[in-house]
DNA sequence: ATGTTAAATTAACACTGTTAACTTAATTTT
DNA sequence: AAAATTAAGTTAACAGTGTTAATTTAACAT
């Protein structure tokens, strides 16, 4: 087909238009099983012309990760409207499995695939924004459960609380996500899964014992 | 090179040595790094006669995921030892994550990469027996410590117990060796991650609170 | 009209897992 | 002892991958 000289909008929306082709086939198909051939197929280009707008199939990747956590942050952002900062803590972790197991392969992509360390040009979200960054969230309210006195008197560091909470609940999604379907292990219902950790991690966190919700 | 009948053992020497040589290349260099025709050239072969041992890669990789379930429920057998179940089953935790962090190319393998379900035959694993299965030996002590009393009085369902300490220490050691590297966060000593995890582990789940160890 | 240039395409490369066809040498059968 | 069979291993080949180089096409500027 024949080309015309575009303007920079008309890139950005092409760039957009590949992204989303992208995702929809990462997420469906997982990343290894979905070629470039495929994606440029499904918009009707030649898979050649991803790259004029992606240096290779890492960096397709990496942009697609970049616009999921911002919708991860973006999701979580509306829990930030709970008053009482344990309640919300609570309710961050389980927007995060919510994310994560409605996303499955999202989820993959984004927390249980190595990536080289990126660098900060490569990635357009800010550090420490709490409308960019999910973890800083977190961290802020771990910080103010912190300054309300409500975590156990031994526990000081919010940075290692935050990522403890995190690894917590990783755990029981990334588990699920790559163990589920195996049959080794007789698996408890994911939900139940999900408030049984919970409920340890305020029991092991918190001063006093927290009430059934 | 001139062929020659061989003998079972044989065999399975040469598949052994296979094993291992794919082993060694997986561990270091990731599984998707490495060619067949690698592994191949290593131990003096062509690529084709891998599959006359194996039906494809991922056949190959099972049967690494085999032996090395197995030396997982090895390393742990020997923790056994300990009588206080509690002592135990934290030292279980330790260990797992011992064996996760030393071996992370082993560990991602084993538990972050989706397979396709095990068929029973496809595994000469034995499920439930304590010397082969690791998650069978944290649901006896689980199991040990319940009966015990030691557990918060609501938590009764060893499985699900198991498998959320499972998680938990799923969850440190994954997001510890898929983004130790990436920079956005500010991770704390991968060991105060995993002592604090414990002690959290153990608030959230026993009776009375734990000593400093 | 005529260059110039960006957008896109087709051709081609090096490499992947895997299959098919072929070689070689030891064993079995005649 | 000679011929047939067979297993172990090889090389050749295939379909497909990400990616690069060479080439076309059409819109613009002069």
């Amino acid at each position: 087909m024949p080309p015309k000289p575009k303007t920079e909008l008309q890139r950005l929306q092409l760039r957009n238009t590949i992204i989303n082709a992208a995702r929809d086939l990462f997420i469906s198909e997982g990343v290894e099983a979905v070629t470039m051939r495929q994606i440029a197929s499904r918009i009707g280009y030649s898979a050649t012309s991803i790259y004029s707008h992606f240096a290779d199939k890492e960096s397709l990747l990496r942009a697609i990760c970049d616009t999921d956590f911002l919708a991860l942050a973006t999701k979580q952002q509306s829990i930030f409207k709970i008053a009482d900062p344990v309640e919300r803590m609570m309710a961050l972790g389980t927007g995060y499995a919510e994310f994560a197991l409605t996303h499955p392969n999202h989820y993959r992509i984004m927390f249980m695939t190595p990536h080289a360390p990126t660098t900060p040009e490569q990635s357009a979200l800010q550090h420490n924004n709490p409308e960019q960054d999910a973890y800083f969230q977190l961290k802020i309210v771990v910080d103010e459960v912190l300054k309300a006195g409500k975590f156990r008197p031994e526990l000081t560091d919010a940075e290692l609380i935050s990522q403890t909470i995190w690894a917590a609940m990783h755990g029981v999604c990334a588990l699920q996500i790559t163990m589920a379907q195996d049959t080794w292990v007789k698996w408890c219902d994911i939900s139940a899964r999900l408030t049984m950790m919970q409920k340890m991690v305020m029991q092991g966190l918190l001063k006093a014992p927290i009430e059934e919700s």
